[in-house]
DNA sequence: AAGCGCCGTGAAAACGGTTTCACAGCGCCC
DNA sequence: GGGCGCTGTGAAACCGTTTTCACGGCGCTT
């Protein structure tokens, strides 16, 4: 076997210093229009590529990003990477990617494997991005990062996501102006998502500045299957009681959801209206098409990566930035069914712009609590 | 700043040569008890991990494995893609990841990129394993690699698949079983995946077998959207020879389909059975669950990392290796309807061993029909 | 015409580990 | 008791690149 092509071969082949190679390859310095031909002449015949191992550890920076997501398999995240990996590309660096499983010490553990390879910065999707030693960790050696997803509540952290509250107050918004009253929140694991935490809150709100009772929430595993969703909601929504819509903290979980409900024997959304949130693809391909809350998913990730390199370069502000997120009702969300008794009242209910509902409402659900 | 803190910093500290520090942290020689004492003492007190490019410049084999994938969005690759992560971590190394975009030009860029940082080895899924020059740059190399989803035909290639033409050999006969004999295929590009040829020979070969004419293929994108779908499907199913089943050449491209032969107003599988390859999850969600050819995704992204360690070992055969399939008819696609007067025959129609499909359902949807 | 500065180039150091080689000390065997 | 071999350790080479430093030559200015 050859031995392998080093710069050395090219400096012998193009007849100078591995310092002129070098110098040609970077641009770092002219080199005369004679040099330069030859070197270029030597790299292409023996089809060069520098190392960027050797390269590495001169500067100790490599040209590779490290990435901590909770897992591949959410469209989410998946997505969010495919933008990361675009971006990436098109500034000449690569992913080290990692999956943390939604587990804490994995993720320490991912993030020091990771800085050991020296990568240039990191994007990151944490569990708990307040309380996080291993971000207090890459705060004291100075190496850059950018939060996707993670809304951290005290400053200094440089992060991508939506405004998860306010998004979610959108959301109860539709249901409420739907007709809904009686309406669940379904949440992944609040320890392990403050994405779900945050729209727990937005929903809390939303039912309070109506003057309604939330109910308690339901925390879910969504990795879990349908069976498991099934049994969890069988004595939620027997009585005639039962809630008329359910908002779930992210779209597997409501399609999970969906799929419960109706193995249950009921329709969605004529007797249960479900949304969630996240806006993934399959969403929309399902019948009827899954209410929920669209985030530019793939441009996350992109922009994180973009603010990451404004990091590294030095002279950027460690701020939440906020990407616009789009309300998509319709489809697993409609008007609430009338009680089949009384046509009358229910086609006069009125469609109210916003969430504030006539106290008419609020009295209604508050004679059966 | 602190200076970082290097193995000599350790030697020092522990009042040694760095020699000795790197044998106890590889335990590749063993030191007396006091020296590793004092060793491993100045290593928890500096917190050190050593460099992966340190070590990487002196073998020229990092603890990294390259991966190129078509693209994320997809989630049978992201579920791959999962597998390998878990799998690699297990073995102390991480994933390069770059996503190819289907592009071969762009296949060749990543592969080269990717050997420049010295991984250890690659794990590829590419449009065409038979006739590619990246794959041969590698062989000439003497990188490891092995495929995966890919199928090469001509031996020296290691990969992990499944056996595509068996599968649709078997979801064909699947239709045939259940009285379809007008059945379309509808296949991503051939150009960039050998998947949708290899399933498209195993429709072929059912169909031949059963002494049928095949329709003729249709090519579409996968990732065009649903309108475009509809616009592409409106010629062939608007006659009253309009096939009574669609094969898909994978699931994505089936949901879309669904959606776009709804949104024409014909029922699902009232009207057209419909049924994909690949077993993504969101397919058991929708209702009625998508039909489909289920293959161990994730488990195929973990083997084929095994095998590429094996590779890397040495002593490994260079051979495709099939995973099992399994086949997960009903819902979508449900015995042909039988023309409106001939009741009695079509109950006579063989149901295969379908796992949950309730007769329920069929008796149910042949109702409204 | 002399000196200054710039340009192109090469030699060599540096980066952080691993590994080879050498060597000292010690125990064991004959 | 002498030599052999083994064990624990350190010095130094080495991996491939970047970068600093030095230097020779040339052109321009005064």
């Amino acid at each position: 076997m050859p031995r392998p092509v080093t710069i050395r071969t090219v400096a012998e082949r193009a007849g100078c210093s591995i310092a002129t190679v070098s110098r040609v390859l970077n641009g770092t310095a002219r080199a005369s229009a004679d040099v330069e031909a030859r070197v270029r002449a030597a790299v292409a015949a023996l089809d060069f590529r520098p190392s960027e191992i050797g390269r590495s550890l001169k500067t100790l920076r490599t040209r590779t990003l490290g990435v901590v997501i909770p897992s591949l398999t959410n469209p989410v995240f998946a997505g969010s990477v495919a933008g990361m990996e675009a971006e990436a590309r098109g500034r000449g660096h690569t992913l080290l990617l990692t999956a943390s499983d939604y587990d804490a010490a994995r993720e320490q553990d991912l993030v020091a494997t990771l800085v050991a390879q020296s990568v240039a910065g990191l994007v990151l999707t944490v569990a708990d991005p307040d309380a996080n030693p291993t971000l207090d960790l890459l705060d004291g050696q100075g190496i850059p990062y950018v939060l996707v997803y993670n809304e951290p509540q005290r400053p200094g952290r440089a992060a991508v996501t939506v405004d998860n509250a306010a998004a979610s107050r959108a959301l109860t918004g539709a249901f409420l102006a739907a007709g809904h009253r009686r309406i669940l929140f379904i949440a992944g694991r609040f320890s392990t998502s403050d994405r779900s935490r945050l729209r727990h809150q937005g929903y809390l709100a939303a039912m309070a500045a109506a003057g309604l009772a939330a109910e308690p929430v339901l925390e879910l595993d969504y990795l879990a299957d349908t069976a498991a969703h099934r049994s969890a909601l069988a004595g939620l929504l027997g009585g005639p009681e039962r809630p008329t819509g359910i908002i779930c903290s992210n779209d597997l979980l409501a399609l999970s959801v969906v799929a419960a409900v109706r193995e249950m024997g009921l329709a969605v959304p004529g007797d249960i209206s479900v949304a969630g949130f996240d806006g993934i693809a399959i969403g929309r391909l399902v019948s009827p098409p899954l209410a929920t809350v669209d985030q530019p998913t793939r441009r996350m990730g992109a922009r994180a990566v973009e603010r990451l390199f404004d990091l590294m370069g030095g002279d950027a502000a460690r701020t939440v930035e906020l990407l616009p997120f789009e309300l998509r009702p319709g489809g697993t969300l409609s008007p609430v069914s009338p009680p089949v008794a009384s046509a009358p009242r229910a086609s006069a209910t009125p469609q109210p712009p916003s969430p504030k509902s006539p106290s008419r409402k609020s009295a209604a659900r508050k004679a059966p609590r």
